[in-house]
DNA sequence: ATACTGTCTAAGCAGTGCTTAGATTGCTTG
DNA sequence: CAAGCAATCTAAGCACTGCTTAGACAGTAT
């Protein structure tokens, strides 16, 4: 069945060049045999991710669709786990990049909050393979190190707006929010996306939701 | 790797029939040529699944370490997700049960909500296995309506000792706030475990933030 | 032109999920 | 109690996977 699958995409050589783009200046760099492989690669993978029948992720599927041999991506990633790894960390860095741009639009702490809970949300339903590979397990059982700082980027963004604006609290406990709400959101985001226990909301619903759990939680704070 | 890893643990042929247990009744039912393969199938991949190398189970390796036939466990389960699928469902009566017991506990709304919060952090972290099981993506994908059912057990019970006690809201609503704990619970689960986010804090810690987060969100509830 | 590096191919190994055909076992029934 | 039956397992094999090795090429540099 997946096989099937798969081979029936591959039925399409029109479109295995995903993205030749812009017009790349004169020639040199990347122009090879294929035109930059190890971009098309990624691109393929992320085309997989996000869709229903990512947990069969093959890479050799990618190759294939892609016109070129099996062998061929080995000389681009180590293997298998390190695409997925390399995805994960552009995924981390561009949610980093919305992050920051969500922190910029207001000034006031609630807002900001506010503004990053909209902006997780949106980059996991907007860029799905990217956040599904961040949450890969093999991804994760490969515990790279430069992953792990990219994932840090955002994870200490929050830490420190909440630091910042609670200087009762330790640096640990600040942490601790800060993993709660991520956790609160991961969780809303995987339980409603797929599992038996998907009742999705409509996504303006989940928003006000999130936003207004988040908010109350951070709110009425004690300790 | 995986295979020298699984290679490994299959060099205890001492202990094929995990569970021979409870004596069953004359004989008749199942005692053929192995002795209940389905279930020694079923303990073997929980053992799997809750160890670190669980993201690369494969049937194959079952057999081999029960000592049969890699065709054998197909005259069980259907297939290699049908065996999974199994577990989530026999996982989610187990939590049920827990949850019940807990629900018995105490009689007090707030500490009836503390109490099945401690018990699912209770499950999670004690059978391992049949949570992974649970929220693994090929048994997602699989969508049994088994296994929906099995999962709406615990949700509606949650559901409705909500419901129950906040009258004013519609049954929709409570839905949402049942899908907001068990989000949270489950995020705290799966980021602390692994990932790159995996700041793990110390058990009785995560317990009492998980507690006194539910407690405090649930508590101070507008609408 | 020559050598070199980077890119890809061809072929093959070991592993996987799953299927088919047949052997073996234990229960059941005439 | 034998014969038949159905459940259980084995042996062999297909199509797929990740990954490796050896070598063919193309483009760059000397």
């Amino acid at each position: 069945m997946s096989a099937q699958a798969a081979k029936k995409r591959t039925s399409t050589p029109t479109k295995p060049t995903v993205a030749k783009s812009t017009a790349p200046r004169t020639r040199s760099a990347p122009a090879y045999h294929h035109g930059d492989l190890p971009k098309t690669l990624k691109l393929a993978a992320l085309e997989v991710l996000s869709g229903p029948e990512a947990h069969l992720l093959s890479f050799r599927d990618l190759a294939r669709r892609l016109g070129v041999t099996t062998a061929a991506p080995y000389h681009h990633f180590k293997d298998r786990t390190t695409l997925l790894v390399a995805l994960a960390i552009d995924g981390y860095k561009l949610l980093y990049d919305d992050f920051l741009q969500a922190a910029q639009e207001s000034e006031q702490y609630a807002d900001r909050i506010r503004s990053l809970t909209l902006a997780y949300l949106g980059f996991a339903r907007r860029e799905r393979g990217y956040y599904a590979a961040m949450f890969l397990p093999e991804v994760s059982a490969a515990s790279s190190p430069e992953l792990k700082s990219a994932a840090n980027l955002s994870f200490d963004l929050i830490r420190d707006l909440i630091a910042e604006h609670r200087p009762d609290l330790t640096r640990e406990q600040a942490s601790e929010r800060t993993v709660s709400i991520w956790s609160f959101l991961h969780g809303m985001i995987v339980l409603s996306a797929a599992g038996p226990l998907s009742r999705r909301l409509p996504r303006k619903e989940q928003d006000r939701f999130a936003v207004e759990s988040i908010e109350r939680w951070l709110g009425s704070d004690p300790a």
